[in-house]
RNA sequence: GGUCCCGUAGCUCAGCUGGAUAGAGCAACAGCCUUCUAAGCUGUGGGUCGAAGGUUCGAAUCCUUCCGGGAUCGCCA
């Protein structure tokens, strides 16, 4: 039982045996006192002033009277307004410690209820590289999933990959039209940006031709629609759909290529799933979920064949399910997979990390589906997170604004060794630990600069202005790793868990603030859960080791001169660093021994 | 226009299921390395929490209106 639930129950019988009245748990408020204040936790009394029927400062006084009395841990109470402050007990916060220091690893609080969560996140299209955006949503998407994991649940993380449709079309034509049988190969490029080239190439191509047709007396709108590369992709993805074989050959060439070079993305970014689905697999599907509810009688049809499904009930639009050529649309698919990861997983909860533009999608999605009379319907989440931005506003392909993630991973890593080239750091060496370090070091600062963000907010991002590697960063949270593993292997103690020493002795108030810092790490996993928002990890852990580095400068660890106090100083700076490998491991960020 | 989201220090963000004098980092300025890693520590300045009402013992937090910014309402995904 934790110190809040304690409390409580204490308070309860407290307040009855003082006032004579029966009060709920959940009437009483606690929580940590506020760092102006003496205390540890504070009971807020102004809710219970009507059964008490006494002033704030009366009941304060009265019910922390009784607290001292009765309750084991309650040490000392000061009222303050109608805040009653109480102090607890030491012991009670060194015996957390020690149970921390029980078990080899780090012991997550469990939800009760565990459940199977299928996350959908990263969803790539197969046109393009990698790019921020996508970053944030891997990031999101691999933590939310650690998270999930350590509370106890079980998790499939699945990727969608849109490997079909008009986009890769688009670029399947751009290749035909002047990649003259070039591939990755023969000209040294990853795949995902050799094919993402044809297809910039195609938006010029058609640009050119659109103005061309403009030139020519064309509305706008109509060369929009007439230009022949347009006609090309859209013959290209008919024949697709008919499952032409060259049209197929190519596809799966150009997708083959692009698989490879994500492959090498995901890898350092650390991010993998258990199971990948396709939207070539799934739009087929789709197309017969819409069919049935066509012969249902829930969508209907128009003169040129294409379906569509009206939401006006529902306070929405019509909707397109089908075009008047009989191919699917991005909804089509979705209902086939969701659909298939039903039938292959039926999980309770089916998560999508996608980008909070997309609302409107999933609004429609979890609607049809409804009316499809799917049950999994109601298990559908959209995990809405907020877009990265630049400080000029949204990133733009067209415009070339967009950051791509292969590049700003390299930069973060040459970050890093202009850093720790100029700094001249005593740490020596080797060149190859260097390189291998700053490759951690500059992913850390990547990670923790995304992650740190609440999702549901939009976040800015400034390529003018690297991300910091001081202060509120990663590399800052890594680097009070590698002080407590320096302490720990000079110690020459080998296992520090096992160390039996006498409490003679008082705690600093630093030592105090620390200690019950730890006591509430769980609590920041278990807000990271509720909120499926790592940020709340990435918050926690940064102040800890806040706390640790401040305690760090202090106080003597080695050097104190006190065996008792400087082995419960190697005991609370391992557990600090056991929490800092765990907390940035849910993050996806690994700590190095040294830097 | 309809729907939704966001406005907290110069910048990037915490705090938001209502609680005490609104916190960090960066940037600026001033200190601390013969002492366990200075990617660190300490201090200074910087705020009408977009505005106005309302609810409440108490509002950055909840409600209403307004102002400002964004997303979406595609036969793109």
């Amino acid at each position: 039982m934790d110190i809040y639930q304690l409390l409580r129950i204490e308070s309860v019988k407290a307040f009855d045996e003082l006032f004579h009245h029966q009060i709920e748990e959940d009437q009483i408020q606690i929580e940590q006192t506020s760092a102006d204040h003496e205390g540890d936790l504070t009971l807020v009394v102004f809710p219970l002033l009507r059964f008490s029927r006494k002033s704030p400062v009366e009941t304060a006084n009265l019910l922390g009277k009784k607290l001292q009395e009765v309750s084991e841990f309650v040490e000392n109470y000061k009222v303050i307004k109608g805040f009653l402050n109480l102090q607890i007990a030491q012991i009670y916060w060194l015996n957390h410690l020690s149970s921390l220091l029980k078990h080899d690893n780090i012991q997550v609080k469990t939800n009760p209820k565990p459940l199977t969560y299928l996350i959908e996140y990263s969803s790539p299209n197969t046109n393009k590289p990698l790019h921020l955006g996508h970053i944030r949503n891997n990031l999101i998407g691999h933590s939310v999933s650690e998270i999930l994991l350590a509370r106890g649940h079980e998790v499939i993380k699945a990727n969608l990959i849109n490997d079909r449709g008009i986009h890769i079309c688009k670029s399947m034509v751009g290749w035909l039209k002047a990649g003259q049988g070039k591939t990755p190969e023969t000209t040294g490029q990853k795949g995902d940006h050799f094919v993402g080239d044809y297809y910039v190439l195609f938006d010029q191509l058609y640009k050119k031709e659109m103005e061309q047709l403009i030139k020519n007396g064309s509305s706008a709108e109509d060369a929009e629609k007439k230009a022949p590369i347009m006609l090309e992709a859209q013959q290209i993805l008919k024949l697709w759909e008919k499952n032409d074989d060259e049209t197929r050959r190519i596809w799966t060439e150009m997708n083959s290529w692009v698989y490879q070079g994500f492959e090498k993305t995901y890898r350092r970014m650390g991010v993998s799933f258990d199971k990948v689905y396709y939207e070539s697999d799934t739009y087929l599907l789709g197309k017969k979920l819409v069919k049935e509810g066509l012969e249902k009688g829930l969508f209907f049809s128009r003169e040129d064949q294409s379906i569509w499904v009206d939401l006006q009930p529902d306070g929405l639009d019509e909707k397109l399910l089908i075009r008047p050529d009989g191919t699917s649309v991005y909804m089509t698919q979705d209902l086939g997979t969701a659909q298939l990861k039903h039938d292959d997983f039926c999980p309770d909860q089916s998560i999508y990390i996608v980008g909070n533009e997309q609302e409107y999608h999933f609004k429609v999605l979890r609607l049809i589906l409804k009316k499809l009379g799917k049950s999994y319907a109601d298990a559908i989440k959209h995990l809405s997170y907020g877009m990265v931005d630049l400080p000029e506003g949204k990133m733009k392909s067209r415009e070339g604004t967009v950051v791509d993630a292969d590049d700003l991973m390299d930069e973060m890593k040459q970050t890093a060794l202009d850093y720790i080239n100029e700094s001249g750091k005593s740490t020596p060496m080797e060149e190859s630990e260097k390189v291998a370090l700053c490759e951690i070091v500059g992913l850390a600062a990547l990670k923790f600069f995304i992650l740190k963000t609440d999702v549901k907010k939009r976040m800015v991002f400034n390529p003018e202005e690297s991300i910091d590697f001081q202060g509120h960063t990663g590399p800052f949270v890594q680097y009070t790793f590698a002080r407590i593993n320096s302490i720990l292997e000079k110690s020459k103690i080998s296992n520090v868990r096992e160390l039996i020493f006498d409490f003679d002795f008082e705690l600093e108030i630093i030592e105090m603030d620390l200690l019950k810092k730890l006591y509430y790490f769980n609590d920041a996993i278990a807000e990271a859960e509720r909120e499926m928002d790592p940020s709340q990890l990435a918050n926690y852990i940064y102040q800890l080791a806040k706390l640790y580095n401040r305690f760090y400068h202090d106080l003597p660890i080695l050097k104190e001169v006190s065996a008792n106090k400087k082995y419960f100083r190697l005991q609370m700076s391992f557990v600090v660093s056991r929490l800092i490998e765990y907390f940035m491991n849910l993050l996806g960020i690994q700590v190095p021994k040294r830097m």
